[in-house]
DNA sequence: ATAATTCACTTGCGAAATGCAAGTGAAAAT
DNA sequence: ATTTTCACTTGCATTTCGCAAGTGAATTAT
């Protein structure tokens, strides 16, 4: 299929040409899929639980790789898989991931713990190093539920599971 | 048409309910326009350069409208013009834009000057809060300048806003 | 006072993107 | 040797998008 080799943008503007890579439904919860859950399979991201079509997952990748958001490679163990990797552009898109979620947790109904968002944006940094760090070593090790084995844990263990936090909705 | 009156969300991932919301190529543009240019008027949308047709313009308003991203008020001195403005949760897609912002101008292409990238990531704090002051003060002043002409101007007319000042900003 | 213009949309329609079901071929498992 | 798995592709109906051209109310110009 026709991939653009012109990239031809619509303005300069960056959130414009961001929008342009990433502005729909499924291209972000893709990179969602191999950052934090470790899914580098076609047959895991189709499974991921929204239920994206075959054709439009498909799409998507090329696209993604076409930007150079992520790469493929032959999978050793299975010839016929295909793993397909974030690059560093790729997982440049951390903190983009990291606020979207916060956002949603704040101002929408969703499924996340309250305790782990708040751990989460006090700490910012560390998840972000820690994301990153998990891709340069390749670890697939699902991010999501061990939210810190990050520096400084006062309580490193299991605890926050509990709805023990008072705090509402908390403002920058 | 009434969007939706109880949530039906895909997955309870809040990564995935704000790409129900903002997974599009116009909605993050338009928060885009109302934060950081102080448009709050159709016709400035409409203008602002990346060319959104009108009727998906009027479709987006709508649908951010009830997602309660942002609201509508009658503008006093026209009577004929509408004016949107953002509320506390739109503007809490503050930081979301700003790491699209940083990501595109470290990753592609874009008009963005680096200089004024490297700054708004050394501030980001400040520069998060000067958009939240703005916001609550409901200063229209352009928050970052337009950014500069595009390759091949297609039908493009950007509003010669003032001068380029990157305004060393608050530093608390 | 009347006409023209502006503003915020809506309508119609062809084109493109999306979603769904059903293949397809190669590699692996049985 | 046959079946299953994997990563897709193909067809087709539906939805969304983009463009051009209205529409009506409010404002401005004459």
């Amino acid at each position: 299929m026709a991939r653009k080799s012109v990239p031809e943008h619509r303005s300069g503007c960056p959130v414009s040409i961001s929008l342009e890579l990433l502005g729909d439904r499924w291209s972000l919860l893709i990179v969602r899929d191999m950052m934090v859950r470790g899914y580098r399979t076609f047959r895991e991201f189709q499974q991921a639980g929204e239920g994206i079509a075959t054709n439009i997952l498909a799409d998507r990748l090329r696209k993604l790789e076409a930007a150079e958001i992520l790469m493929t490679e032959q999978a050793e163990e299975d010839g016929r898989s295909t793993h397909y990797r974030l690059t560093a552009k790729g997982i440049a898109l951390a903190p983009v991931l990291l606020d979207l979620l916060i956002w949603a947790a704040h101002h929408e109904p969703t499924a996340a713990p309250d305790a782990a968002i708040a751990q989460m944006e006090q700490n910012r940094e560390a998840v972000l190093a820690e994301t990153y760090r998990r891709w340069q070593q390749r670890d697939p090790t699902p991010l999501i539920p061990p939210f810190a084995p990050l520096p400084k844990a006062r309580n490193s263990k299991r605890s926050p599971q509990g709805k023990s936090s008072p705090k509402g909705k908390s403002r920058r």
